[in-house]
DNA sequence: GCAAAAGTGTTCCAGATACACCCATGT
DNA sequence: ACATGGGTGTATCTGGAACACTTTTGC
């Protein structure tokens, strides 16, 4: 089966960066790759976008495809087209931008990766493609959003407690925050509520489980 | 000529979306459809970018060729990709968000437009495709970056008052704005200068001159 | 001299920041 | 009992919002 066009047509791909905690740090998911180009390295999951798909849908099936992981959260990016950018033909990434709840990161390798693994963001491989550069703008759009939105909570558990929430903060932000104003600030937003539990762990004072009262909405504040 | 690919690929399209103020009003620059579908629509400029050609050349170029217009400032606002938005046959369209101060308006129209016109936002035809969705988006980015950018002043000839600027914030935003403040606001900003001129109009106080510093700069502040 | 719009400074309020002590737990 | 980290409130600062009168011009 071939497909003819009058012009030639670029190859339209969808690439995603996922993001989540682990370990205390902020990680993110790459697949290895099991062909050529760039065989063997590093890549942030995706693929080619189907002729009759919506670019969220190919998004995130091949997010499911790849890595057997189920996007909580999904944002369009940044449309990344240097005319080199693959060494087989034209093709336009369409990328997207992707956080996942820490309680939610089985990993399922599929048939097309060799490996899928969660990388923290602080020591990556080398990226196949213009892979870094996507991940970088990934990155300062959580970074900025942290700020404006209410984005964070997307990547916490069903219930979290208020350390555990700042401490996502500061590896983010890489700054340290005032554990007095943070509290204030965030239960100021009115998304969160207690559970009435508590989170006993380590030599001290348990910590008050806290649980997004809607899990589905990410606002912009002020 | 003609080209073929192991898999369907779909086409892919720039479109522009470039404001202007013009007659203390905003502006958005259109082009009648010569050609069908929605032959003798008003549209955005745009068109296929070509194989070799990087996206952000592909808009500036499409914008020229169709409009006569350089746009001063451009970026990307957003990639559309809805299956069925062009009824040809699959059409992606990386979309841009441009600029242009008010002493550059020339319209040159050019062979694949009957028309070109700048349309008031407040008082728009029915377009053609999804390009008043385009538009839409391209308004909220602006009506956005007004507040956390100096993005304003590349609607803005080589010399202007603070009144003028201060009413092109009020046509954006549809908001009074207290010229103490706003004066007070923008120069802190340490963006613009004195020309040393003034400005008579009508039987009142003249108004001072300013320039932008560094015509090439877009602050994000705060 | 009158109408019209430009220039200019101070007070007030709200949100952000800085900051320290007590509490519940595990060992 | 002590070490660890969680919980909590107040004073201060800073940036934004509200607000009115004088100045320069054209007619």
């Amino acid at each position: 089966m071939s497909y003819t066009y009058e012009y030639p047509h670029p190859a339209v791909t969808v690439d995603v960066a996922i993001f989540s905690i682990r370990h205390d740090a902020l990680n993110v998911l790459l697949i290895k790759r099991a062909l050529a180009p760039y065989q063997g390295e590093w890549a942030l999951p995706g693929g080619f976008v189907e002729i009759d798909e919506a670019l969220e849908h190919a998004a995130a099936r091949e997010l499911k495809e790849e890595t057997g992981v189920d996007a909580g959260y999904l944002e369009q990016l940044y449309t990344f087209g240097r005319p080199d950018r693959d060494p087989r033909e034209r093709v336009i990434s369409v990328t997207y931008f992707a956080l996942i709840p820490s309680d939610r990161l089985e990993i399922r390798a599929a048939s097309d990766a060799e490996g899928v693994g969660w990388f923290p963001v602080a020591s990556l491989p080398e990226l196949a493609f213009d892979h870094a550069e996507i991940l970088d703008t990934a990155f300062e759009r959580l970074k900025a959003k942290l700020d404006y939105s209410t984005i964070a909570f997307q990547l916490m558990p069903a219930t979290f407690t208020m350390p555990e929430l700042r401490h996502v903060y500061e590896v983010i932000t890489r700054e340290e925050i005032d554990k007095r104003n943070f509290s204030k600030k965030i239960l100021g937003l009115g998304v969160i509520e207690p559970t009435g539990e508590e989170k006993r762990e380590g030599a001290h004072r348990p910590a008050k489980l806290y649980r997004v009262i809607d899990r589905s909405k990410v606002d912009v504040i002020k």
